[in-house]
DNA sequence: ATCTTTACCTGACTGC
DNA sequence: TGCAGTCAGGTAAAGA
């Protein structure tokens, strides 16, 4: 379950390869992944173009190219893999481009909820995300969390207020916050707030030193896996001893997710 | 305008 | 062993 760190992770570890690179043709396996293009409109789209930058935004990867960007969105289960070992089609391959060089991306995904966009500007995308964790003042957030009465934990995972974060790492931020998820946004202090933003901060830098958490699917690279789940504090931990109290971790459900906290530590207000 | 619910998917796991 | 049922969660779209 791609978040922010391993978005960040996947980055890093196909940027090297990618840089430069002039696009030969893609072939899509799964119409939705790619939805808008024709399988030969695509290929028309891409032809001659190569890319000059790879980036992220958000749980967004950017390919930018010499005109216009892929952005691609891995949702739970999408994978980049940059010359497979196997030049036959891997397990729930959706997407293959292929390069002038001879090399190759595969982008495969087993459950199919992943995007991928082929766009002329990033307009679209800007205008649905709010700003990177990193950009996130107290003034920001006061302002974006006083109109809202819903929980911290929902409004946290709202992308369009804060790029990037999902269920593990919000879980992980509160706890250490000692804010209860279901606390109404609006009733957070500036205190609070600045509590929230610190300690997202460096959970997130943490967990890219770890590249990222696998704890359900996420691997990168053929299969490499992210060192974080280790440091998780909260998140899976139901039945098990909070480690600052030894109250035991529950788990309930909010905005529809599991959502692990310690009865203790985080008291609702 | 804000918030909640549902749809999208497959594989891993649970209980009978 | 087999099989039905449940759960996992990011986002768009529909509904309240």
């Amino acid at each position: 379950m791609p978040e922010l760190p391993e978005v960040e992770t996947v980055v890093r570890s196909i940027r090297p390869h990618l840089h430069k690179k002039q696009f030969n043709n893609l072939i899509i396996f799964w119409d939705k992944t790619l939805s808008g293009f024709s399988q030969s409109d695509a290929a028309n789209w891409l032809r001659e173009k190569s890319i000059k930058q790879v980036c992220r935004r958000g749980k967004y990867i950017i390919l930018e190219l010499t005109t216009g960007f892929i952005t691609i969105h891995l949702r739970m289960t999408g994978k980049l893999i940059f010359n497979p070992e196997n030049k036959d089609a891997p397990n729930h391959l959706k997407v293959r481009f292929s390069f002038s060089d001879g090399s190759i991306l595969d982008y495969t995904d087993i459950r199919k909820f992943g995007r991928i966009e082929l766009v002329d500007t990033l307009n679209h995308l800007e205008s649905k995300l709010g700003r990177e964790p990193e950009k996130c003042t107290v003034s920001y957030l006061s302002q974006r969390f006083s109109s809202r009465k819903r929980g911290i934990k929902s409004t946290l995972l709202d992308q369009s207020i804060i790029a990037g974060l999902g269920n593990i790492y919000t879980d992980e931020i509160l706890w250490k916050s000692k804010i209860h998820p279901e606390t109404p946004s609006k009733s957070l202090s500036l205190d609070e707030i600045s509590l929230v933003i610190d300690n997202m901060n460096a959970t997130l830098i943490d967990a890219i030193q770890h590249m990222g958490t696998s704890f359900l699917t996420f691997s990168f690279e053929n299969d490499k896996r992210g060192q974080y789940g280790e440091q998780l504090n909260i998140f899976g931990r139901a039945d098990q001893p909070c480690s600052v109290c030894s109250s035991t971790i529950q788990k309930i459900r909010v905005a529809q997710r599991g959502t692990y906290f310690c009865p203790e530590c985080q008291k609702k207000h």
